[in-house]
RNA sequence: GCCCGGGUGGCGGAAUGGCAGACGCGGCAGACUCAAAAUCUGCUAUCAGAGAUGGUGUGGGGGUUCGAGUCCCUUCCCGGGCACCA
């Protein structure tokens, strides 16, 4: 041994701690454009600054470490940067609990976030980081949403929104789950407010067909993005109401079914309700029946189990195609919000329908005839049909198959200028004002002469004022604040108000990988030729979580600003990895199970390397990981062991010379040779292709536990050999145990940084064997095993199994029916008794 | 209800239609040691058998194939998404 630090036991913290510093000095994770290599963008979701790192963190910033070191290895001009998205509710709650200010609150968990991501090895370019509540990029947040409102996608309206009780904000569609905030769990409330929307549902049909472009995205996340934008053809009619002089627009997808209509039916909230019902005895149980309805929570109003309820409004509409008197009704299960906020009754061909006309005895009008084993019985239906079939009782439409149906009646709806054919969405436009502090301004003013008047860009940013009250009430500390809401019209220079209310942190982080192209401009978000060079990320490494929220609202926003000129990109994310949770015990860790692993004390038991490491061996990035103690043993025990043959080997790699004669390798030699190899093979795949870590490091296990053999076998290696294994080794697990692996190359090979080496490429001549093993199956078992020359053809390999004693055995006396061979595999020998 | 995943040893997990269980954990044994730890080596799906070997085995049932964890049909279980969206 060379009396180096080798001989000593593997110490991570010893050596960690030494390399960080090292590759700070060199900035040796640096980024510029350079045209000469192809680029590659890999980004993690930048953390929320909660104040420490959780196991979810350091296995997402694992997996992008190794893409980010793996594709500089491999030649390309990589970019990693990192940031905070740190505009949000936490630090505000902090500030009204505690009394620290949320900048303040905000910057030192910061601090400790970033300090440990450095502990972990991280090969950021710290150069661009991105924070979103410094004022130096939320001007650029609130210069976006003028771009937004010059492109006329930025409005605002009165509407019936989501509102937090306990958060004392709005919110998006999106950001509500099962009729709670996503965010706290407290149930969300319908109030009405006029809020701040973007216009993405103008953009629904291209996120929609753009997925289609997504190859590299996991299938159920873009599954989850297709339900959630909701597309479906149909058509919309009117049916008169004389007795207001309105038409009342329905929509349907089953215009097919339109001869099956026998009431119309409005959401409550439709503003015909009042108009129909006026002055009719109808009036005062319908008007309660609304209010009662309108004051549900959103949980029971839009649960299918909250029974079907509704009340006549005591007027009628004319179906505008037989003319026929069919009743108006109101009911809870029509939505305002969704298609004309109206429906059709077809009791006979929809679920809804059938219950609602059952418990009210309005008339069930069958007009499709079923296809493929339905009951055709009327008479004898127990449910509503909805599938295909031909229709019947519709006239001059009797016999249609359904499909064609949908297409004549359209044809007719449209001559008759009574309907046309429109696609909707279930997506809605985004709400993105929030009744919060800690958020950028949206950038308006509002002055009494001049109306809603934006903020001239040159006088961005609007700035958060420092000095507010936390105190948790209902009203944004904002709206307290005198000197920040008087201000003066940009237009008319009269007085005038400003906008209280923030945006929605959604908006932060929709844009931010695209300021890390070019993080410190301070004319523009970002330059067009730096943002072209770099974009799109090429590989995105997160949580599923975000499947729709964060990665839907990117998307849109990427197509916004293509539109606007700023990129050429029409999709940000190139390739998606969404990472698994980190669970112990059958669950996820959290606080109030206690099952929650700390990665500081892992890091500090075991080191960075270890804790990469088990948590990229134990299981594959997509997957849940069960967290094991014994495993990270298990981790640890592997680098000390690669540490130790390292070391022993160290003395001959240093006295080696570069290069051998592969030809004047002994066997066990050649061996070696071959599975080093192998091994720069399978990992190259696994990591490059597959995106498969723990397959990759156990294959480098592999080639340890090879050196450990080959040490027994062979005490006077060839130097050469043994050099060029070392180095294979140490570069082949430099992206997943970078500190170690520069250590001991630092010990060995002694030459620059593993880090800046380049990838290693297998040998295909290294790769061949001579022989190799060949299965016998006789019916498809096997029943012996031999070793061939490779070289072997089917019928040479064919000959050589019916050499074999077992076969002939076995084959004796019984008709051999078929053989198969296959061959460097197997030889299947098919016979009959 | 609809749509995605997923079910493989004691555990985490491997297997372009070709030896199921790589690698790791755990367990057992041997070497080293006065002894232990650490380390190195070997064994470790299951049943029968002293062993050679044979049978069984990837949630269940069927199918395609010389050959199925892998492909097809069907069914059960677990996880996730959407859901009064007309």
């Amino acid at each position: 041994m060379g009396g180096l630090a080798l001989n000593e036991r593997y110490i991570a913290s010893e050596i960690e701690a030494k390399w960080q510093k090292v590759w700070a000095e060199q900035n040796a994770f640096g980024s510029e454009i350079n045209r000469q290599k192809p680029e590659y963008y890999v980004l993690e979701m930048f953390p929320y600054p909660s104040g420490k790192l959780h196991m979810g963190h350091v296995r997402n910033y694992s997996i992008g470490d190794v893409f980010a070191r793996f594709k500089k290895m491999q030649g390309y001009n990589v970019l990693h940067p990192m940031g905070w998205d740190a505009f949000g509710m936490p630090a505000e709650n902090a500030a009204i609990k505690n009394g620290i200010h949320p900048a303040k609150w905000t910057a030192e968990n910061i601090a400790n976030m970033r300090r440990q991501q450095q502990e972990m090895g991280l090969s950021y370019d710290w150069e661009r980081e991105v924070t979103t509540c410094s004022p130096d990029y939320y001007k650029w947040t609130e210069w976006l949403f003028l771009l937004f409102y010059d492109m006329g996608l930025a409005y605002k309206k009165k509407a019936a929104v989501n509102w937090c009780t306990e958060c004392n904000t709005v919110l998006a569609n999106e950001q509500v789950e099962d009729g709670r905030c996503w965010r706290c769990d407290s149930p969300v409330v319908k109030k009405e407010l006029e809020q701040w929307f973007l216009k993405i549902t103008q953009y629904a049909d291209r996120l929609l067909a753009d997925l289609g472009e997504l190859k590299g995205w996991p299938e159920r996340v873009k599954v989850m993005q297709e339900n959630w934008i909701g597309r479906s053809v149909g058509a919309e009619f009117s049916f008169d109401a004389p007795e207001i002089g309105e038409k009342i627009a329905v929509y349907t997808t089953r215009h097919d079914t339109i001869f099956g209509v026998t009431y119309v039916v409005l959401a409550p909230e439709h503003p015909f309700v009042a108009k129909l019902t006026a002055g009719k005895p109808e009036e005062t149980a319908v008007s309660a029946f609304v209010e009662r309805v309108r004051n549900l929570s959103e949980i029971n109003r839009t649960s299918t189990e909250t029974e079907k309820e509704g009340i006549f409004t005591g007027a009628y509409a004319v179906h505008p195609i037989t003319g026929e008197k069919v009743p108006i009704w109101v009911a809870n299960y029509v939505l305002l919000e969704y298609g004309t906020g109206a429906v059709m009754g077809v009791p006979a061909h929809d679920q809804r329908d059938w219950e609602f006309a059952k418990k009210y005895n309005l008339p069930i009008r069958q007009v499709i005839a079923p296809q493929g084993g339905h009951e055709t019985d009327f008479a004898k239906w127990t449910a509503a049909y909805d599938g295909p079939g031909v229709m019947v009782n519709s006239g001059k439409f009797d016999g249609l198959n359904g499909e064609t149906g949908k297409e004549k009646v359209a044809d007719w709806l449209e001559k008759h200028k009574v309907g046309k054919r429109r696609v909707t969405y279930r997506l809605r436009d985004w709400l993105i004002s929030r009744q919060r502090y800690w958020g950028a301004p949206i950038p308006i003013i509002y002055c009494d002469k001049c109306g809603t008047v934006p903020v001239p860009k040159k006088e961005l940013p609007v700035l958060l004022p420092e000095n507010v009250r936390f105190d948790g009430g209902a009203v944004s500390p904002l709206a307290e604040v005198e000197e920040f809401i008087n201000c003066t019209c940009p237009k008319c220079g009269g007085k005038a108000r400003r906008e209280t209310d923030t945006m929605d942190t959604f908006i932060c982080s929709s844009w931010y990988y695209y300021r890390f192209t070019d993080a410190k401009n301070a004319n523009e978000p970002f330059d067009t030729a730096k943002v072209n060079y770099w974009a799109p990320v090429d590989h995105y490494i997160g949580g599923i979580e975000h499947a729709i929220l964060h990665l839907l609202y990117s998307r849109f926003f990427t197509k916004v600003l293509k539109d606007a000129g700023m990129l050429n990109v029409s999709e940000p994310f190139k390739n998606l990895v969404t990472q698994g949770m980190v669970i112990k015990d059958g669950a996820k860790m959290s606080k109030s199970k206690g099952n929650v692993v700390s990665p500081e004390e892992i890091i500090a038991k075991y080191g960075a390397d270890t804790a990469r490491l088990f948590i990229l061996f134990a299981a594959p990035p997509e997957r849940d990981l069960e967290w094991s103690d014994q495993g990270v043993e298990g981790a640890s025990r592997f680098l000390a062991r690669l540490w130790r043959i390292v070391g022993h080997y160290a003395p001959t790699v240093k006295a080696a010379e570069k290069g051998y004669d592969p030809g004047s390798l002994t066997k066990a030699e050649r061996e070696l040779r071959r599975a080093l190899h192998a091994t720069i093979r399978k990992v190259t795949d696994d990591v490059g292709v597959r995106f498969n870590f723990n397959t990759a490091i156990s294959a480098i296990m592999e080639l340890v536990n090879a050196m450990y053999l080959f040490r027994e076998q062979v005490a006077q290696p060839n130097p050469g050999l043994i050099r060029e294994t070392v180095s294979g080794l140490l570069k082949l697990l430099a992206p997943f145990a970078p500190h170690i692996t520069e250590e001991l190359w630092n010990e060995t090979i002694a030459e620059g940084s593993v880090h800046q080496q380049t990838w290693p490429s297998f040998d295909a001549e290294a790769i061949q064997v001579e022989e190799c093993e060949v299965v016998l199956q006789i019916n498809g078992k096997v029943r012996d095993k031999i070793v061939v020359p490779v070289g072997l053809n089917a019928k040479e390999l064919e000959a050589k199994a019916f050499e074999q004693e077992r076969v002939k055995a076995l084959t004796a006396g019984k008709q051999v029916v078929k053989v198969i061979c296959v061959p460097q595999k197997l030889v299947n020998i098919v016979v009959k008794e």
